[in-house]
DNA sequence: TCCGTTCTTTGCTCCAGAGCAACGACACGC
DNA sequence: GCGTGTCGTTGCTCTGGAGCAAAGAACGGA
């Protein structure tokens, strides 16, 4: 999978930016968070953080994408969490006591990441109260992001789910263009966050475009009518 | 897993205490924080919190049962989280920002809470710093338990899901009897949190029974051989 | 003790959607 | 241009487990 156009930011901003890390910050409280981060690249498909061990590092996500996800024994991975730049993971590493990682993290294009270590975090003091409360604000999104996952797979048909994740997806990265909101994400990766198979998962796609809500490329889908979706 | 050697309590105490929301203080702060308390009582079957209302007050739970659950627009309930005593909710309040409850949380037996409004909990000064820390580690707790669930429901057939969250639930919040291990619930509870229906449940737990693996009860059951629950 | 209520069991039907196979379509390197 | 690998499509089969009905069992109140 390799995905080529990146970020023109001329023509694609994201629209929403939810939760950040680093919001709450006078300019110089925010330099001296930033001065104890290391700047790193991971090329596409590194592992980043391997789920159960140690967290001994946080990431702020700068570019790229992530996919973050459960490893079970027989090999097989559940996807959790699709992370965009702004996105944060590996938290536990503000706690005294060591904490684990819930899942792995893989870059999926090349990716660039803020890293604080544990020792830099300690060293920042009265910041890191500011620090805290963002970090709260952003484990109660993904709390309630998983938790609506939860929700839509007990007790809705796969179609609704689908849409929903695609609106999702579209209001936290889609990329304003003229015919309409354009994103970048495969059939497979799609399926895996609404929890319904790449098979099921193509064949509403293919319904929606032939309906001329959607608009489908490789690894692209383009929003003509994104009211029409839900309703069908 | 093996549940009789954890901790030898006498006869009839809860197992663990996984995450707390008062530990890491002195016991001085610990009064201090105590005093900013309130204890409410609720009658069984009475709402706490509304899912959607703002989060004015953090809530723990002393004694009692509550469901928080997800509502969804059809009235159907999705049941996210079995709370006991030691558990915390609404912890939205710790934020500056006006936050909204995730779920709504009913009282399932009589319940006894400590309850701190935001501005209690603001007066609290340097103190908070810990309940900022213990409540981070809660919540990362909550993230990890609805993500498992998650992970069982999309990756796990039914029965493995309903043995999952027995031993869960039993770690939890299990009593140790002469006979075993005992939990307090009731089939339709615990097919919900093992996202499984009544009837699947009912059969399984049936089924452990006549293997001599489990003992029921009315709303209770009794592990007697609780390491022959997942191989079945 | 009796009755109503709330839980539990069990046989049965049925279907959403997973999974396979086989093919088509696009991207990329050479 | 041509071959190779990844991604997407579509027809088909098959099954786990939901859901209903109807009966049974335990509890609580009067």
């Amino acid at each position: 999978m390799n995905v080529t156009s990146h970020r023109r930011s001329t023509a694609g901003k994201p629209v929403t930016a939810p939760v950040r890390l680093l919001s709450g910050f006078s300019a110089q409280q925010r330099k001296l968070v930033l001065q104890a981060a290391e700047l790193r690249s991971f090329p596409a498909n590194s592992v980043i953080v391997t789920g159960g061990d140690p967290a001994t590092h946080l990431f702020l996500l700068r570019r790229g994408r992530i996919k973050y996800y459960h490893v079970m024994k027989n090999g097989d991975e559940v996807l959790l969490a699709w992370l965009l730049p702004g996105d944060a993971f590996g938290i536990g590493t503000l706690l005294k006591d060591p904490q684990r990682h819930v899942g792995t993290a893989v870059a999926v294009d090349h990716c660039e990441l803020l890293v604080w270590s544990r020792e830099n975090l300690r060293s920042l003091g009265e910041v890191s109260k500011i620090l805290a409360e963002n970090v709260i604000r952003i484990l109660l999104y993904y709390l309630e992001e998983v938790s609506d996952r939860l929700v839509g797979i007990t007790a809705e048909p796969a179609k609704q789910r689908l849409a929903r994740t695609l609106i999702r997806l579209c209001r936290r990265s889609g990329q304003l263009r003229s015919k309409g909101m354009e994103l970048e994400i495969t059939n497979e990766y799609l399926a895996a966050l609404a929890n319904v198979s790449p098979f099921t998962a193509s064949r509403h796609l293919k319904k929606w475009e032939r309906q001329g809500v959607i608009q489908k490329r490789r690894g692209q889908i383009v929003f003509l009518l994104p009211d029409r979706l839900l309703p069908d």
